[in-house]
DNA sequence: AAGTAAGTTGAGGCATGCCTCAATTTAACG
DNA sequence: CGTTAAATTGAGGCATGCCTCAACTTACTT
């Protein structure tokens, strides 16, 4: 009988391995979160101090350094929904969320482009944006049951949302950081049970359950 | 006494040469519409069915295909804003120009990009950028001063409110090709006056009046 | 039909960015 | 220490895309 070989085993890194990777993932973090994330790794490794030859060998490809990078951005996200969800009142839970989730957005260039659909997540990475979505559809849900949000809402619209604002924050983060604020304030009360007229537009049919994401 | 040269005689092109030029213009406007102005001289060469060296005798920049197609796109939304500040309602107007404008970004990706702050207008470009503008300032004043139109919605927030649209247009595109149509209408309906709650985030600063764009 | 200016051509130089691998350096272990 | 496997290095190959220019071709003039 051999054991059910949990994790298989990810054999010690050597001192300056261990170094060097960290101060990829330092510099990646660093870059992502300022240009984006087409940015070039050459810059990355140059940032990090390191030879292009050692970024490969620790992250054999873009993605590598996007699997390492955003699960903790999506373990914020989940802190943020565990807190609206938490708000006594539906609706303005419903908005923190929003505005904490733009407000992550503002301050990374990466996990903005990430939400405007500009990577393909796999694996860990996809399972994350699946909850995500989840916990986000029960917040809808449960700010449509107060009443307060329009009952024609769904969490297909959220992800036209978000790209929305994505771009709203690219290009304002410069001159008017603060203008996805207003933006988002004009929608929102576009989102109230009160404002609602009817729709003839049927929401973004979604793929699997939590798509947010596709390949550009 | 000499003229006042009026055009700077803009000196008859050899046949051929009128040919290739207007085999570049609709490859180019073509090629621009598809995949946005980004897309690659070598490639409007190609599809013009002309050589790389030809293209950069006709047009030496990227810059100057865009001087030579916009204008006519342009001449587009004027008509779209004559046609709107022409409806008897003033909201109607004020929601047929939006919807004639993004759907005019729905079918061209360049104007999407333009609209999304993707180059720099210049010259007889920016001109009519200008003029556009403020007539578009005209619309949303009619609007207002219907008291259908929230009082706090100004001619700067239409920018932000292009940004966002033109992300939800790149990336519902190809799947759900009136998915804009959908977010718009929570919008707008954020923007009746009698859905409109006080908004803390001033509006975006305008530099010179009508700047909608800026370099990326 | 010949002459010539106008127009066309595409190979090639430049830059950026991705990625590889043979040679070298270095940490770690006995 | 000395050995060796692990890690690092960076030149260089590849691809894309921009742009130029000397050699060639062609439309128009007389």
């Amino acid at each position: 009988m051999h054991q059910p070989d949990p994790p298989p085993a990810p054999k010690p890194l050597r001192a300056d391995a261990a170094r060097n990777r960290a101060k990829l993932l330092a510099a990646a973090t660093e870059l992502f979160g300022e240009r984006g994330l087409d940015a070039p790794l050459e810059e990355i490794a140059r940032r990090a101090g390191v030879s292009i030859g050692t970024l490969y060998n620790h992250f054999p490809s873009r993605e590598a350094f996007w699997e390492a990078i955003f699960p903790a951005r999506l373990a914020a996200l989940e802190q943020l929904t565990e807190t609206a969800l938490a708000a006594p009142d539906a609706w303005d839970g419903f908005v923190a969320y929003l505005e904490g989730l733009f407000a992550l957005q503002a301050e990374d260039q990466g996990l903005n482009d990430a939400v405007a659909q500009r990577f393909r997540a796999a694996g860990e990475v996809e399972q994350a944006c699946n909850r995500g979505f989840r916990h986000a559809e029960l917040l809808i849900q449960r700010a449509r049951d107060s009443g307060q949000l329009r009952p024609d809402f769904e969490a297909a619209d959220l992800v036209t949302l978000s790209w929305a604002m994505s771009q709203v924050i690219r290009e304002s983060m410069e001159t008017a950081p603060d203008a996805w604020r207003r933006c988002l304030a004009f929608f929102l009360d576009g989102l109230r049970t009160g404002a609602a007229h009817p729709i003839e537009v049927p929401p973004l049919p979604q793929g699997q359950p939590g798509e947010v994401t596709r390949s550009r």
